[in-house]
DNA sequence: GAAAATATGTTGAATTTTCAACAAAAACAA
DNA sequence: TTGTTTTTGTTGAAAATTCAACATATTTTC
């Protein structure tokens, strides 16, 4: 457990809590890693919403599959990332959505009602991490309420654009780079691949942006 | 404020309170109320996101307008629904989305940060608030997912198709009404509205569901 | 380092959406 | 009731997306 303190420490269901406390509240928690090979599931449709996950090395994609096999990426996974928590904290009988590692993963599991309810111990920190908690669902709708405005663009062209000007903004540089490939990009953005690496080049021609694989800059 | 009790009893944020302590709680929050005409916002754009707002009569949609002044419909407010909760708790230094008043709205605010801290009187029940907020807020991103799901199908009918699968499942009927008129709906699916009354009338014609109005059958 | 696998870019045809303009129906107001 | 406004449905042309097939890079693997 100790070799991933410094991503723990960085979540943000632990901000606010002491390094020493940590390592006890997580034996307290009953947490458990696993590790997950490329491209198998983390989590799967139809699972019970019982836990919540924290990746702990690797990437992973939240995605939804409709009936044609379209993939939809519903949002990015990076270490220090909670997976699953709204489910769990939303009391759903099942969970919704697939999670699926892109590279190898190390994802720590947590029972979430040890989190939402304090333990016998009475250890101090409960409170703090029901209040990270919260702040994270809160960040959560937010970046969903994101994705939707991307997406509710009509054409791809705007889609893309809106959603690099956000990252730009994100990364405080007009210089960035995007944590997606081509075929990732478009399934987060909801449009077709192919259409997508056209529009791109049109926007290069057009002098709007420069791009070499993830890295792009407006202009 | 009394004649509201009925509708804030059913609000997410007091469930779990008991009546009489309500009406008290209300009080030390510092609620206010304030009442909207039909087409005036509720919550503008740019807003500081101070406050939680919880619709006490009307009903409101939660939208986006982008550059060419396309109204994208991100959530439909009904009596009892928590407003930017989720912006006052992610702590996001202004509101992105504005929220528009379809009838005569009446509306509640509270200072959020009153609900986050314990206040002097040190009054019981904040605790079950912070609880159920935080519960509200699980849910607001289950449902943001569902319209992710929704609006990542890639064709009017399929987008129209799942929206009507859902409704028809929380309605747990296959007759059932939508809350939105066409406009609206077309709004919410992320389509064009003229397109989503052909696509109607083909289903119609194809015997896939029969409908009047916001009233619709699933065969 | 070579072969295999994966990722990206390009193109044109087919499909679908959007747009604009108008007709018909329904709701609202005087 | 009548006239006005709003909502819904219909249509065809224009625009955009999707799809399939293939070319070219790039990365991975042995």
């Amino acid at each position: 457990m100790e070799k991933y303190l410094k991503v723990l420490k960085k979540c943000p269901l632990f901000l606010e809590i002491e390094e020493k406390s940590l390592l006890r509240m997580l034996v307290c928690l009953g947490a458990k890693t696993k590790t997950f090979d490329k491209k198998n599931s983390i989590i799967d449709e139809g699972d019970p919403a019982r836990n919540i996950a924290i990746l702990l090395s690797g990437k992973a994609n939240v995605i939804g599959i409709d009936y044609y096999g379209n993939r939809n990426i519903i949002s990015r996974v990076l270490p220090s990332d909670i997976i699953s928590e709204d489910f769990a904290c939303a009391e759903v009988d099942s969970v919704p959505i697939t999670v699926v590692a892109e590279d190898i993963c190390e994802v720590m599991f947590i029972d979430c009602s040890h989190i939402m309810h304090t333990c016998q111990n009475n250890c101090g920190f409960h409170g703090q991490m029901i209040f990270n908690l919260m702040k994270n669902l809160a960040k959560k709708s937010v970046s969903f309420q994101e994705k939707i405005e991307i997406t509710s663009k009509r054409t791809t062209r705007e889609k893309l654009l809106a959603y690099l000007e956000i990252e730009s903004k994100k990364a405080g540089k007009r210089t960035f780079e995007i944590p997606f490939d081509r075929q990732e990009l478009s399934d987060y953005l909801e449009v077709n691949r192919s259409g997508l690496s056209a529009e791109i080049s049109k926007l290069r021609d057009e002098g709007v942006l420069e791009s070499h694989k993830r890295s792009f800059k407006l202009l």
